[in-house]
DNA sequence: CGAGTGATTGACTTAGATCAATGACCGTGG
DNA sequence: CCACGGTCATTGATCTAAGTCAATCACTCG
């Protein structure tokens, strides 16, 4: 996976692939965000997934003849594909490679799946709880913030207010303590 | 993945496996629920994903030597086991079945990044629209109940009060119509 | 030095959660 | 055959946490 595919860049509001259109291959975002749509026949758009850097769209089109969604830039962004023929072949000829990428699905499936669990949690707080439980490091009490408060936020589905305000009443609780970049869990919280 | 694998009962309350654990290979959960949690060092359990009939576990098992979380069972269930090494000598032996197994993960993670992109949508009624979207029949215009609506609330991450009071809503603007275990869209939404 | 953005906090509003009650169904055991 | 307990479907009343609007301060980047 990591023979580079071919770069492309896009203009925000620029079509990657149609609904229906054969499929090329999977392609990584490199920079920027990719919206993966689909039209209601009332005219109106669904957002399946917003794909930024870093993210992989379209595994699926490697098992389908044809996109089932269009793929638009929200923003201006550069793309990478991963042709579907070569891919193929590659899991054909070398094993070790199909299971690699069947473990890296696999490890998405689960990661998809507790972050679904987490949106099961209706408050702001035990919402927090969850991500930092999931996140903590090897030390079992400390979660290296990547990236800015506002983008956690959205990961989390929070406002970044709602957010802002649960982290300061935990820290005011003594639950947490805030460093830049990184928050240690304190107390063990009484049941 | 048809070849049937060894069912087994397990009582409520009961450990399907435990963090680390080795791996024996997926369960599908046959009837009842089983979560798979993870326990913080302050004793708290988060659950990581509740699975109900029909779902499969453990897919990343495949991949790793020991299982990373805990799972049990909510309910009396039953699941049944695929053996780790049973699966992968297939993969290895038949690339078709390979195949397959990617196709079949592919999907999973496009449909879960669909329904977690979905639980962004704050209201609930753009929430069942969005659902409504995702789900129409080759027709593109009705939508097939399956299960209760009480289920359909939970998956859609609703009350069951508020799913009804959001169809009653939209059934009494005209857009849709509701007839047993069917919702037929019917206006187009204007913008 | 402004413009743009993140971080943070305050005040207010609201949609959805909660609590509650009712009627329709359905299986079951006497 | 029917009374009874359980669950689903549905609707009303109330409460609250999170969303929304808004303002301030600190930074960083040309």
């Amino acid at each position: 996976m990591k023979d580079a595919g071919l770069a492309r860049p896009l203009k925000a509001g620029e079509h990657l692939f149609h609904l229906g259109d054969p499929t090329a291959g999977i392609y990584e975002i490199v920079r920027g965000q990719v919206r993966l749509v689909r039209v209601g026949m009332n005219g109106q758009t669904i957002t399946l997934h917003a794909a930024s850097a870093g993210d992989f769209i379209a595994e699926a089109s490697l098992f389908s003849p044809t996109y089932h969604c269009d793929a638009v830039a929200a923003t201006d962004a550069v793309v990478r594909l991963y042709p579907k023929a070569g891919m193929l072949a590659e899991f054909e000829r070398n094993p070790k490679s199909a299971r690699a990428f069947m473990a890296k699905l696999a490890h998405q499936v689960m990661t998809l799946r507790a972050r679904l669990e987490q949106r099961n949690i209706r408050s702001a707080r035990d919402r927090v709880r969850h991500y930092l439980t999931m996140n903590v490091g090897a030390d079992g009490r400390t979660v290296a913030l990547r990236g800015t408060v506002k983008e956690l936020a959205s990961e989390l589905g929070l406002t970044h207010e709602a957010l802002y305000r649960a982290l300061s009443d935990m820290a005011a609780d003594g639950e947490i303590e805030r460093r830049k970049d990184l928050i240690r869990l304190k107390r063990p919280p009484r049941v």
